[in-house]
DNA sequence: GTCAATATGACAAGTATAATGTCATTATGA
DNA sequence: TCATAATGACATTATACTTGTCATATTGAC
């Protein structure tokens, strides 16, 4: 039974996903946000002021990519470079005012979102799936890990 | 806090997708199966022998794509044909043995797998979270039709 | 039975989200 | 100092789809 249960989680993955990223994007209706540059917002306000190759270990894609997300977000002015004391190749990125007011309203919007899809989940329920998810996720991650 | 968990939660489930992913792939070494044809033998394994556009449905992917899918499984001799009495169009795919002793080989790994990873989880707080993945799902779900 | 609406398979093209490869330049660190 | 690694920029490729179109076959309402 447990087995079941758990490759059922997992299969659930995929679906969880797409409903979240269609919510996400339906959240941006209206921004002049996309997706992507999205996470790199998200990313910037809640570790601070990082480079792209930072950025990119954290969103686990490679720098290459979020290279060009973050050269978008910058064109569009939610991001600016500062001076790298610490690497003069690798300027730092940063939320302009723009970008912290705009992300800030995001993820408030999205916290509440949050509460009505919590409906009659109780946090204790909620709290023990996402320390069951982080489990088989690292877990996963591991075998998978090894297998390559 | 409970909104900051659920946040959290379905911020996971782009991780613990890739991770399932990786390893199912990992797991598909050696069979000649890719992880689409696999899909397609999973759903006619557990819902029984079905047509391409009823296929379509189950996986949420449009018709055309899971054509492709089930004309690559047919190639390589896993599904074969069916004359279809309610639809003379469209041929019902069925399991040939072949294709049916692999995806039963694949999914009976796949379970000695979750008896690793459930490791020292507790059946009552992986159903758990099966639930709240679900019902969370489901919720998005709606939030997502309901905006576009 | 007729006939409009629909379903299906086949095929072509496009899109989003990346990975991979390469290069020149620059830092870094032994 | 000098080999090695890091970075940004750019080009190519890959994957997993979606979208659009077409001819044809099928269905269902009447």
């Amino acid at each position: 039974m447990k087995t079941e249960h758990l490759h059922q989680l997992i299969w659930m993955s995929r679906p969880l996903m797409q409903a979240a990223e269609a919510c996400v994007e339906a959240g941006l209706v209206g921004t002049d946000l996309t997706v992507r540059m999205r996470a790199v917002l998200e990313m910037l306000d809640k570790y601070g002021e990082q480079t792209v190759p930072e950025i990119a270990a954290r969103l686990e894609i490679k720098r290459q990519y979020v290279q060009i997300m973050c050269n978008e977000t910058r064109e569009s002015g939610f991001i600016e470079q500062r001076a790298n004391p610490r690497h003069k190749r690798s300027p730092i990125m940063a939320l302009t005012d723009r970008g912290r007011t705009v992300i800030k309203d995001i993820i408030s919007r999205e916290m509440t979102l949050m509460e009505e899809v919590g409906g009659d989940l109780s946090d204790e329920d909620i709290a023990t799936a996402l320390r069951v998810v982080r489990a088989v996720t690292d877990s996963l991650k591991q075998e998978a890990g090894e297998t390559e």
